[in-house]
RNA sequence: GGCGCGUUCGUCUAGUGGUUCAGGACGCUGGCCUCUCACGUCGGUAACACGGGUUCGAAUCCCGUACGCGCUACCA
């Protein structure tokens, strides 16, 4: 059987990276077997759910590549439909009115954990007579929906934990339909993932202990009952629930530091999931063809950032030529630089060799500045260590005077530019590292670049020269 | 409180009764490379939560304990 999985996010924030592992492992199912990845939004809770928050798990998904089929179901629209199913349970003797208020629920489960006895409802409003009932509705007296439970015990098997039992004995005639005739969560759930067609629902380990409810209504309902699967909670650190407070929890987020999407979707993937193999670093094609539910761990797993941050870098560094000159286009075009046409040759050499620098498509935008700006401000630690020193300024200012007097053409050989640093160091008695350091320094405010005489190739003789100008000026004023 | 889920290196995990004094990856760490950084490369570090069983034999099966998490709402 083809799976129809769906994605069910409430609007109510960013999308969260626990719920992203959601929606990546419903598509991979979906896209491996052929089957269907619908997505519904549950905004049911009118307070909390916003337009803003929808177009944010919007893009977030697109931005992950993860297509949906069919249209978007939203919750609120289907409210009629909610109804009409609680009308047939409550038809078919299924469900029952409540008129207990809500202060006195609270005021009975107060009382009974007071007296540790049971605090479920004791079921009062189950008893209630025909006239009693017809008494009530004429008052107009609100009530709530309760479901009638009447089974000793539900079982299933959950594709991830395997069999499962519920003892019912204990537990509450739920809720269904509020006094304001919306439905709950549980009645909502079933009702839209059978109306979708939902065969196979994968979703967070925090609705085990509801599902046997559902099965409940499932059953009452006549409807058949799909597959689940509970997958394990995304810890942090601490190993409590991710959380805000562990830094980056948002989709968004890891986008907005230079994550790049399947370096995200990879390491995601990896995150209760083991591909049976040893390596990790996989294409989305070939994660959807390794993919097994039963390959999914029961265990929760922390959300490691520093294997987030390699993994990023193995994408960085084997991000083909084309891509690579894509995302530097957009930067330069976004931040306003051009590139006159002597350059562009320079500028590709560029890239090359700071793509295995950068761990980020940030690290790739500082690197892209360093081309287009003088440095703004110099390494402390590197002027400390290289500005401060006596006769840097003169050294400094006599290597520019020789570097003046090259012609254009020297800057066009790397070996030329390499013979003549070690010819001059050689000259003022010094290692070359004396004289690299320095420049490196000069040339691009930090302590650690490329290699310094491609680096002199790439930026040209006049750049070289105004930047060694630059430092000479800050060196004197310090 | 009740019910449920879970527990292999710091982290992600392999492992489904013997071929494992537990394999890979990230991290950390030592060397090499070197003008710095990164890459690369050769090494190192470190785990079966605890206690009982079952068995010739247990990380693997069973039972307790501890710890963590979830549900127990007119939240989703």
């Amino acid at each position: 059987m083809k799976p129809i999985v769906r994605f069910a996010p409430s609007p109510t924030g960013f999308l969260h990276v626990g719920g992203a592992r959601t929606a990546i492992f419903n598509w991979l199912i979906a896209r491996k077997l052929h089957g269907k990845f619908l997505l519904r939004i549950e905004d049911t809770d009118r307070q909390r759910s916003t337009e803003e928050s929808i177009r944010q798990i919007l893009e977030g998904l697109n931005w992950l590549g993860l297509n949906w089929d069919d249209d978007i179901v939203f919750q609120s629209a289907r409210n009629d439909r909610h109804k009409e199913v609680v009308e047939d349970l409550l038809a078919n003797d299924h469900a029952y009115r409540c008129f207990c208020t809500p202060e006195e629920l609270e005021s009975k489960r107060l009382y009974a954990e007071q007296h540790k006895i049971n605090k479920r409802y004791d079921g009062t409003c189950r008893k209630l007579s025909r006239e009693q009932i017809s008494e009530f509705l004429e008052r107009k007296m609100p009530f709530s929906v309760r479901f009638k439970i009447e089974e000793q015990k539900t079982e299933f098997t959950d594709l991830i934990h395997g069999r499962h039992q519920t003892d019912l004995t204990d537990m509450d005639d739920f809720i269904i339909q509020r006094s304001d005739g919306t439905p709950v969560y549980q009645m909502a759930v079933v009702v839209d993932d059978h109306d979708m067609g939902v065969n196979l629902v994968l979703r967070g380990d925090d609705h085990l202990s509801n599902t046997p409810k559902q099965i409940l209504l499932y059953k009452a309902l006549g409807w058949s009952i799909p597959q689940f699967g509970h997958l394990p909670l995304i810890l942090g650190k601490d190993k409590t629930r991710l959380s805000k407070r562990h830094g980056a929890t948002s989709v968004q987020e890891f986008r907005n530091n230079g994550i790049l999407p399947e370096a995200l979707f990879n390491f995601l993937c990896l995150l209760g999931w083991n591909p049976g193999q040893e390596q990790e670093k996989m294409s989305r094609e070939e994660i959807i063809d390794l993919f097994e539910v039963n390959r999914i761990n029961h265990t929760p797993a922390v959300f490691d950032e520093q294997k987030l941050a390699w993994l990023n870098s193995r994408y960085m560094v084997e991000m083909p030529f084309d891509q690579l000159l894509f995302h530097a286009e957009k930067w330069c075009k976004d931040n306003q630089y051009s590139l006159r046409p002597d350059e562009e040759e320079r500028f590709m050499f560029y890239l090359k060799i700071i793509q295995v620098r950068s761990k980020t498509l940030t690290d790739l935008y500082d690197f892209l500045k360093i081309y287009f700006d003088s440095p703004q401000i110099y390494d402390e630690k590197g002027v400390q260590k290289y500005f401060k020193k006596e006769g840097v300024s003169e050294l400094l200012k006599k290597l520019r005077g020789t570097l003046s007097s090259l012609d254009d053409l020297h800057f066009d050989a790397i070996d030329k530019l390499d013979g003549l640093i070690r010819q001059f160091a050689a000259e003022h008695n010094l290692a070359a590292a004396k004289v690299i350091h320095p420049l490196r320094l000069a040339l691009t405010g930090r302590t650690e670049s490329p290699g310094i005489f491609e680096l002199m190739h790439i930026l040209h003789k006049d750049k070289v020269i105004s930047r060694i100008d630059s430092a000479v000026d800050y060196i004197n004023n310090l």
